[in-house]
DNA sequence: TGTACATCAGTGAACGCGCGTTCACTGATGTAC
DNA sequence: TGTACATCAGTGAACGCGCGTTCACTGATGTAC
């Protein structure tokens, strides 16, 4: 697991140990903030060690390669941005679920709009060529997790979704993905209807739709408040869940 | 607008003339083919010249310069995109607003699901130090005009969508600058409520969400079935809308 | 129908640039005695 | 506390590569008479 270039960071707290800590971070940061004007695709090894005033291969002391590099950021970010959520709807109060599910979706958007370059790498286009590892994916479900526990607790609080329009065809063979890594999990409660599970996907991926929409530009023109409208769209979305 | 590189297209079909058009399409439709194995942001004019057989410097002569293809790209595939949704759409009966309303859906995720190249290239991470021309924005707005066409023939048959849900401030304000462009274009009746603007809106920018997790691979591992995913939501989106 | 000139398509070399990564080296820091 | 050796951080040069774009040139096509 370690090898002599990326030792296992000694107990000891000496002189190179600390350098090599503030380094690191340095390079991270760096490199966040070229995401913001190169984009992901063109995040670049040599760009960030000149912002960070080293020769290009000595960032090869901190980091094995590019893609080691995205990975690192993938895995960052996706944690910060689970814990800004997280948070934001700790803040809520427990027994008022549209209230938790509004501080999440703006905490959610408030995250994505002061971290647009980031915003980018998580949501956006994917790197060609690079594969995310296995290890970004449990922080990558932080934030659907938050909206879960919301639909779950809005379960045993007795509230459900509106009813499936009609002609629908029924939606458990498409949530049964969703419902097992759940359940699994202990995320919802066993009864938990279909529609509570549809409904939460459904939210989940048009809030980010939502965000996606305004940083990419694509609300140019018919919305100069995206904020408000954001807004607007949550609190549909919370209602049609049935949160209230 | 026409400079010794790039005439305008002479009236007769001599023979130069038509193999320009075709070697133009050749070079387009390799751009088209490079955007889903390299990117948005890593379309090269060098890779393009060697898909088509030609040396770099050939494809000055039909294209004077990357931004310049880019540009072309966008308005060729944001007009297929459009043409795509309009004739899926056009071939619902016209008073079936829900039918409609998911054949327009389908066709967008249609399009999209088989153009994911394409699709990055439209709605996902936008090329960093590429700047769309304005000629861009009207091929940009075909697919959510189609759904403002349902939406305006649903408030003219009578049918609302719910409520906006207790305690939201008013929506007027955040949809002001959409009707506006809606009434100018006669797009929409005058009496649409805001309700419909908002609705409306949210149900485009959820497609779209709906899709990006899709194709950037966000439903891994918890939906199987995408496609029955999206009709699922779709569905609902245009219940909630009011189409029915 | 044939010729003379103008236009255009495509070539190949070159420009200056940036990229990821490796490697032998230096000097500083850490560790064991 | 001091010394000897091992580890590590950072340097600078180099590798081979790809990029966008320009330019002088050639041969083919088109047009005017």
């Amino acid at each position: 697991m370690t090898d002599e270039h990326h030792p296992a960071p000694p107990r000891a707290r000496t002189a190179r140990s600390l350098a090599r800590e503030t380094l690191t971070r340095e390079i991270v940061a760096a490199a966040r903030a070229r995401l913001r004007t190169d984009g992901p695709a063109g995040l670049s090894l040599r760009a960030v060690a000149r912002d960070v005033g080293m020769v290009s291969s000595a960032v090869y002391r901190y980091v094995p390669s590019r893609d080691a590099l995205l990975t690192l950021l993938l895995v960052e970010t996706y944690d910060e941005l689970g814990d800004a959520v997280e948070q934001a709807e700790a803040r809520a109060p427990r027994d008022d679920l549209t209230g938790r599910w509004l501080a999440a979706a703006r905490g959610l958007r408030q995250w994505c709009t002061t971290h647009p370059g980031e915003f980018a790498l998580l949501y956006g286009t994917p790197v060609p060529g690079y594969a995310a590892p296995p290890d970004t994916v449990e922080p990558a479900t932080r934030v659907v997790r938050v909206l879960v526990g919301i639909a779950a607790d809005a379960q045993r609080a007795g509230l459900h979704p509106r009813p499936a329009p009609d002609g629908v065809p029924p939606a458990g063979p498409v949530v049964a993905p969703a419902r097992a890594y759940t359940l699994e999990r202990g995320l919802m409660p066993d009864d938990t209807p279909d529609e509570t599970v549809v409904r939460t996907l459904l939210a989940w991926s048009a809030l980010f739709g939502a965000i996606s929409f305004e940083l990419f530009g694509h609300l140019e023109g018919s919305v100069t408040d995206p904020e408000a409208w954001y807004d607007q769209a949550a609190a549909r979305l919370a209602a049609d869940a049935g949160l209230a």
